[in-house]
DNA sequence: GTACTTGCAAAGATTTTGCTTCCAA
DNA sequence: TTGGAAGCAAAATCTTTGCAAGTAC
């Protein structure tokens, strides 16, 4: 997904591209680790630092309403915090180490026939899923 | 799972048994549907009205951290709240619809497949799972 | 008796709301 | 121009912490 069609996206949803939405959306696409809201914020601030806290968690309400954004809490690994990332064309499940924080993601054909399983055997219509995992990964194990 | 194994486990890792973790335990396992901690309380509190709410809260916490309950976000249906089950013997995936808010229970071979795959594929040790996923049910999906 | 738990009060962390001003279309 | 969006301040929600008093073992 680039930049230009998320923004083509909500525009096309009759939904005005600010600056600071865009300047959040390029953060959000751009971040090589999964951001909370605060962490987003502060990145944004570094850019335009008038932009406001509650600015960040409207747009991340915006985008998550779209589905353009998918919500992750890791596991509670550091209290309540919701993390986001821009939503990929696959699925996958993340996977955090409880010992060391290490997110990991993982994906796989079973977890797409497992939707699909879902949906028939429920009538479900999944929307969004969120698969993670806690415990203790290839470096952490066994120590 | 027994309310006297749930006790006898705790007690077989030396944590004490007062009578405040028994009453919250038992609500627990007794639960119908998914309590988070103030409605865990609310109904231990029709049993003690003394109780207070900081030991919910931190008995859920004593209770995660032994793996005894799984602690659940129902897809933020309802806010940022952390919702509450016993551990189940079997996992299973959680189901929420985003227009009813009716919550479903789905087990399935194909989770337990997934697992192991990721066990192996990346020799990450499992310890707790979490599988939500929103959408709509039978009842909502056509209208 | 002693260490672990609880209750109480207060603080901390995260997110939301009301309202005015601003600006994208 | 005009309705949607941002900024600011304040509040609401959820959870954690410090410490004195209580209690399970």
């Amino acid at each position: 997904m680039q930049t230009v069609s998320l923004e083509q996206e909500l525009v096309s949803r009759g939904l005005r591209m600010t600056h600071q939405r865009r300047l959040l959306i390029q953060i959000i696409q751009g971040a090589e680790s999964h951001l909370d809201a605060v962490a987003l914020w502060e990145r944004a601030r570094g850019q335009d630092p008038t932009l406001n806290k509650v600015t960040v968690y409207r747009t991340l309400a915006m985008l998550k309403k779209y589905g353009l954004v998918d919500e992750l809490d890791l596991m509670h690994l550091k209290g309540g915090k919701h993390y986001y990332e821009a939503r990929a064309s696959r699925d996958h499940v993340h996977l955090a180490c409880l010992k060391c924080g290490r997110i990991q993601e993982f994906e796989s054909s079973l977890f797409e026939k497992l939707k699909g399983q879902i949906e028939r055997q429920r009538r479900f219509n999944i929307k969004v899923v969120r698969v993670e995992a806690g415990g203790y990964c290839e470096n952490c194990r066994d120590r």
